[in-house]
DNA sequence: GCAAAAGTGTTCCGGATACACCCATGC
DNA sequence: GCATGGGTGTATCCGGAACACTTTTGC
């Protein structure tokens, strides 16, 4: 190695500064639709761009820490307590005209929570059906997205679709107690296919640990129906057998 | 939010500095068993022990850029051309007793490699056998590893492992062409598993775009048997049908 | 011939799918 | 009664597992 190579691997003084960043992408359901909780920009660059919540890691919390901060901070609840995971880390040279910044993204599930608060650099914070933001290719009726968010975005509802297969990450969509129906609807919701309702609950009760069965029936809706009973979730995480997408 | 957070949010200067680097987990087989690629530190903290190569992240490289810079410089190759890809972000404000170190950990796989050469700050560079490592708990036998990289490891294994189920990941492993049983032994190794020869070759055909025939044959052993068919990857990079652990 | 590896055939079983059918509730 | 959603039964299909068996090679 040469002596440049020494200096620019074994000084960190010789760097300019980098920041590193959490970001997240918290997924919800609203009115049956898939959303994403989203910011509105109040500075530049990207001014008035929607963005994902986050914000910088400080230096004596971990990663984890940050972004459950971040999270409690945008959502207005004192601790964020659904489920939460890291997605992956984005941080090309350009990706923020500022300067150098690398940026840990974050996945988040939790049921539909309080309305989101506008943080200090914010002009506005909205949960956004996923797929009015148009991910595959922009459309004039959706929203512009700061940074590499569409990126970050795609890559994340990724993680969500394929996860409900092998874990049982869709009870991260409800509140407890639910029904078998109700999960069903997390599945088509998040998948955007229909599901056989006979065949989606025997096999959801075959799955040993997913859920776990109450003596509490729920209240049928205004349209009839016999009432469902009710579950909470079970212990287990990953699935076995796993539910497949069938177009997989 | 109070001036405080307000500052501490938005003044990137108001930091200290964090150093981003890349630690990269390189798998390969070495005489029919799993190994990864280690370096011997030869500097403080955790002098003597080993640990995955890696690097600081340049001004101007992305940070893949960068995993593929640390690699080739290791290896002794002029370019990496196995796969890698990102693992997960490691920063703990503790795991660098000198700074707060964040590592963007990689997992990179290659058919077997020239000798590694050290490093400018490593007295040694060599391949471990991941049993010898006793990733599981301490054993007196086992190297010692340094920072949190038997964390690194052990999430590293269970990403080849678990990808090798979905992806065409096991071709990564062997030169082309290879034949059928070749890629067996590929599973068998990493999973630490038996697989019956005759339904693993028909599994395997079965999958499209896994593998795709040649005219050629492999010469047998010295202990005879029928000339094996020679195979190239194929097109497909996720499988249906996965090829399942039975165990899972 | 014998051992060993490659490759095919066959049987069995569990889970997925499609769909018929019964149950319980609102209107 | 009728529509609607909850829940069970059942026939069919497909892939995995176990394993017998044939083919081709070295020694």
């Amino acid at each position: 190695l040469s002596e440049a190579d020494f200096l620019a691997d074994y000084d960190p003084s010789a760097f300019p500064s980098v920041a590193v960043t959490v970001d997240i992408a918290l997924f919800t359901l609203v009115d049956d639709r898939l959303a994403v909780l989203l910011v509105q920009r109040g500075g530049h660059p990207y001014l008035g761009a929607w963005a994902l919540p986050g914000g910088f890691v400080r230096p004596d919390e971990t990663i984890e820490d940050a972004a459950g901060r971040e999270l409690a901070e945008e959502t207005g609840v004192a601790r964020f307590d659904g489920h939460l995971e890291q997605l992956a880390t984005y941080g090309d040279p350009d990706r923020d005209p500022r300067m150098r910044v690398v940026s840990v993204a974050h996945v988040a599930i939790a049921p539909q929570l309080p309305d989101p608060r506008a943080g200090s650099d914010a002009t506005g914070a909205r949960y956004w059906a996923v797929d009015d933001l148009a991910l595959g290719r922009r459309r004039r009726s959706a929203p512009p997205l700061a940074f590499d968010h569409r990126t970050i975005l795609r890559d994340a509802l990724e993680r969500v679709r394929s996860k409900l297969e092998y874990t049982s990450l869709a009870t991260s969509f409800l509140d407890a107690p639910f029904t078998i129906s109700a999960l069903r609807r997390v599945y088509e919701t998040v998948w955007g296919t229909e599901l056989d309702p006979g065949n989606f609950q025997r096999k959801l009760l075959n799955t040993p640990g997913f859920v776990r069965p109450t003596e509490r029936l729920a209240i049928p809706g205004s349209s009839g129906g016999r009432r469902a009973r009710l579950y909470l979730p079970g212990p287990a995480t990953t699935l076995h057998p796993a539910v497949l997408r069938s177009n997989a």
